[in-house]
DNA sequence: CTCCAATGTGAGGCTATCCTCACATAGCGA
DNA sequence: TCGCTATGTGAGGATAGCCTCACATTGGAG
């Protein structure tokens, strides 16, 4: 968990013991907001946690609000990775392979980083624009990978499946919290299916 | 919007006067809860907007978590109606019009009642279980119509093809707050496509 | 008309949380 | 070693929201 810019607001940190420091901050906070929700969880609970002063806590995030966003961009920039990769490697697969790898990889990172859920639905409620450049961003990727996996895909369909995709995507996250576990993993296996089924029908367009 | 039992908790009306008050209350509520999300909106602010005094609004809902179980059972109660008719006609229907019929009782109901999408993420940090509930009875009834429209399906598969047609609506209702309106229709009927593939996929199982 | 339960009212107690501030400590560079 | 900046600290001011309470008003029943 690296700390890089604290950007606006919070003095950024220069010495050893401030990175450290703001990245335990951070670490704390991830853990109180999906324990708890981000609305829910309190200021002096993550100092608590990263066993700082509630003060040491406000000189690095002045706000709530800061403390999400740069957790959100340190997300984004590990989900922008990954979809890089994706693209990269679209050319090879099967439609099958494909979906697989699209499911796993929102999976997998969701299990990684439990509390990018919890952030993307207070996304819409932060001041800045962060929320929707990571939506935008996700929608490109996958519009890329739309247009070289079904190239016959006329253009003006290609930003609606790209939507669709995105939405199954949050689909099989979502699925990822529910019990016993060989429910949800047939549920998943099923979802998978279903995506598999949109994008063979998307890449045999007339 | 009619008012019912508050049931547990505040006193419920009796006089004619005091049905309506509860019915304004609850309307006041919901207007609120989808401006603003149901954390972000104080007891003050819905008294207010009610026309009514903060006392007033307490003598009938003790609590914020009460109004919101208050509302969301009646839209509980609306869908499963609306459900109900669902099943007994889905046997005239083929999959296209079935994917088609789905959709729109999902996406309609939002519009006529947008509180819920706000109420039903809380619905799970409620002390009730109300959450849990609707859920459940939701995927009942869409087992019960796979296993109308697609009675090949072996029984083991029916549950967890319930949860992923149940995700698919959700993103359906999620679309819904997309801007420009043709993008948004474009995705819906995207999305409506990927659910009757599906539904093929599911009606021709070995 | 009279009575009383239902309903209406809003000032204010209480608590929780955000955030500031004045001062203490640490540790790098000279 | 000395000085200076980064970092650390936690009491407390300020605010906001939940909810209570003692009293006022209303309107139906007898």
């Amino acid at each position: 968990m690296s700390s890089q810019k604290t950007s606006q607001g919070g003095r950024a940190p220069s010495r050893r013991r401030g990175h450290e420091r703001v990245a335990t901050l951070l670490s704390a906070a991830s853990t109180c907001f999906v324990e708890k929700g981000f609305d829910a969880t309190t200021m002096t609970e993550i100092a608590a946690r990263a066993e700082a002063s509630i003060g040491s806590l406000y000189q690095f995030f002045p706000t709530k609000e800061a403390l999400a966003e740069a957790l959100l961009s340190e997300h984004a920039n590990g989900l922008n990775e990954r979809m890089e990769r994706l693209v990269a490697q679209t050319p090879d697969w099967t439609t099958e392979e494909l979906a697989a790898r699209l499911v796993r990889t929102f999976v997998d990172y969701r299990k990684q980083h439990p509390a990018m859920v919890a952030l993307t639905e207070v996304a819409g409620s932060l001041p800045s624009m962060l929320g929707r450049t990571i939506r935008q961003r996700m929608r490109d990727y996958l519009s890329q990978i739309l247009a070289i996996h079904a190239p016959r895909i006329p253009a003006g369909e290609l930003r609606p499946a790209a939507m669709v995709v995105q939405q199954l995507m949050k689909a099989a996250v979502a699925l990822e919290s529910e019990q016993p576990a060989t429910l949800r993993k047939a549920a998943q296996s099923q979802l998978q299916q279903a995506l598999a089924l949109y994008l063979t029908e998307l890449a045999s367009r007339p």
